[in-house]
RNA sequence: AGAGAGGUGGCCGAGUGGUCGAAGGCGCAUGCUUGGAAAGCAUGUAUACGAAGUAAUCCUUUGUAUCAAGGGUUCGAAUCCCUUCCUCUCUGCCA
């Protein structure tokens, strides 16, 4: 959520980024917001001016009565009553302006950070870095769709049975390569300074909207009906919220935070044929990393994630890029993100493995996280990123490391798997 | 799930209709003391939103709200009533 003070300092920084994004009308919403605003300020005063006025008399009614003069109490009395009503229209007056405020806020999305291209979709994305493919032209290579089903490793139609389209089964050496990759990607964070967290895979809606997630998305979650709490769709939502109303101090940052966990996703409409196998699923795997970091630092912070990103995917041994995504394709809550593809050579394409986001103080001026150094307090910045989301990270694997009659394991994850390659 | 007891500042805890944003203690901060520390003493110590002063989102003065959350009764609510949430104890169930 966007900041109204610092709307009224900065309304062109605020409107041009949004316009950014694709937000034609920012102008018109802003200046909305500072309307309502003033108007606030006005009704507040105005309340505050009432309620003193009314606490004095209230006193003073409580001192004629103690002293036994119970007819002047009587006369302020009816007063009080009078000024009771004024109390109660000025109260609501405020109360409409302060939720008009509200409604606009909660759903206009973050400002691109400046180094944000503009743009309105994938194609005017900026590609930082992309690999070589590694890819012998002679050879056959099938997609990993293939692939599972010939070695046994995910089998999707038990998955349709038991629960439904999205929901894989992963059977064996594909189960131990889950748990593999889950242990992998964990203790590297823990290398880096995150402690692992497991939190709850559900949440309630306080959580669901402090991060973002509501209004927003609301449709893309899972939600347990008559208990009112939501599956989450990324750890980010338990992690983050982990800190929601809190002041913490600067001599405890940066927070670093790792967890695995399972993450459901409706993903309603962008269901077809294109999405195949493991590319886009309801239920998946997931290590997530966190930080919450103060505003001079975050920037930083977001490089140093990437960094540990990247590490990953390189002692994988699998081809991949990285994009800065433009202002268009940007997440609702995202002020800058990179994303990390791996390339999946059986199908040709490049597959999403990571999104690396800072979110500055979007999240946390919903949640109140703030960060207090000396005297002065400041909304904290909070991060996120996958490090890193496995079905494609598997599929990528299957489908770069398939020989004839067999599948390699990369070297980095023999330890954790206790096998070297996949046999039919 | 049933019965009972509760939810007060960073923590503990007093407070059952007015003088309570809240005693007391602990903790923390600053100062005094000390060779240094401890002890002792003194002072301070919530958050949010307004108003005035100000270059300031610091700060000063001041107002309002907040005693789990929301609503109600009353001139006046931490205190009484209602609803919701949460915690604890016992019983039940269960990995």
């Amino acid at each position: 959520m966007l900041e109204t003070k610092s709307i009224r300092k900065n309304i062109d920084l605020y409107s041009n980024g949004l316009l950014k994004r694709g937000l034609s009308d920012s102008k018109e919403k802003l200046n909305k917001i500072i309307h309502h605003d003033d108007n606030r300020k006005l009704y507040k005063a105005q309340l505050d001016k009432i309620l003193t006025e009314y606490n004095q008399a209230s006193k003073k009614i409580g001192e004629k009565i103690q002293s036994g003069k119970m007819e002047e109490a009587e006369i302020m009395k009816k007063k009080s009553q009078k000024l009771k009503i004024l109390r109660k229209k000025t109260s609501e007056k405020l109360k409409n302006e302060e939720a008009i405020i509200y409604e606009i806020l909660t759903n206009l999305p973050n400002v691109p950070d400046e180094i944000v291209p503009s743009g309105n979709n994938e194609d005017d994305n900026d590609i930082i870095f992309e690999s070589k493919k590694n890819v012998n032209a002679n050879k056959k290579l099938y997609p990993h769709w293939n692939l599972v089903k010939s070695f046994n490793l995910i089998n999707f139609e038990k998955g349709n049975k038991i629960t439904g389209a999205g929901f894989p089964v992963y059977i064996d050496k594909g189960a131990k390569l889950q748990r593999a990759l889950i242990n992998f990607f964990i203790d590297q964070a823990i290398k880096k300074g995150y402690q692992e967290i497991q939190p709850p895979i559900l949440v309630n809606e306080t959580s669901a909207f402090g991060t973002g997630q509501l209004p927003d998305k609301e449709g893309q979650m899972y939600k347990v009906e008559n208990e009112n709490l939501y599956m989450i769709p990324t750890a980010e939502v338990p992690i983050t919220n982990l800190y929601r109303n809190e002041i913490l101090n600067n001599s405890l940052l940066p927070i670093k935070n790792v967890a695995y966990t399972p993450c459901f996703r409706k993903e309603a409409g962008s269901w077809g044929s294109h999405v195949r196998g493991l590319n886009r699923l309801h239920q998946f795997d997931k290590v997530e990393i966190v930080q919450i970091q103060n505003k001079d630092n975050s920037s930083k912070t977001l490089d140093e994630m990437c960094d540990h990103v990247e590490h990953l995917i390189k002692l994988l041994k699998l081809p991949y890029r990285k994009i800065l995504l433009c202002a268009g394709d940007l997440g609702f809550s995202a002020s800058i993100t990179y994303d990390f593809e791996v390339y999946a050579p059986g199908q040709k394409k490049w597959l999403e493995c990571s999104s690396v986001s800072n979110f500055k103080t979007y999240q946390t001026n919903r949640m109140n996280i703030k960060i207090r150094t000396n005297k002065e307090k400041n909304l904290a910045h909070t991060l996120n990123g996958s490090a890193l989301a496995l079905p494609r990270i598997v599929a990528a694997i299957l489908e770069n490391n398939q020989e004839n009659n067999e599948i390699k394991i990369p070297d980095i994850l023999q330890p954790y798997t206790g096998f070297n390659k996949i046999t039919r």
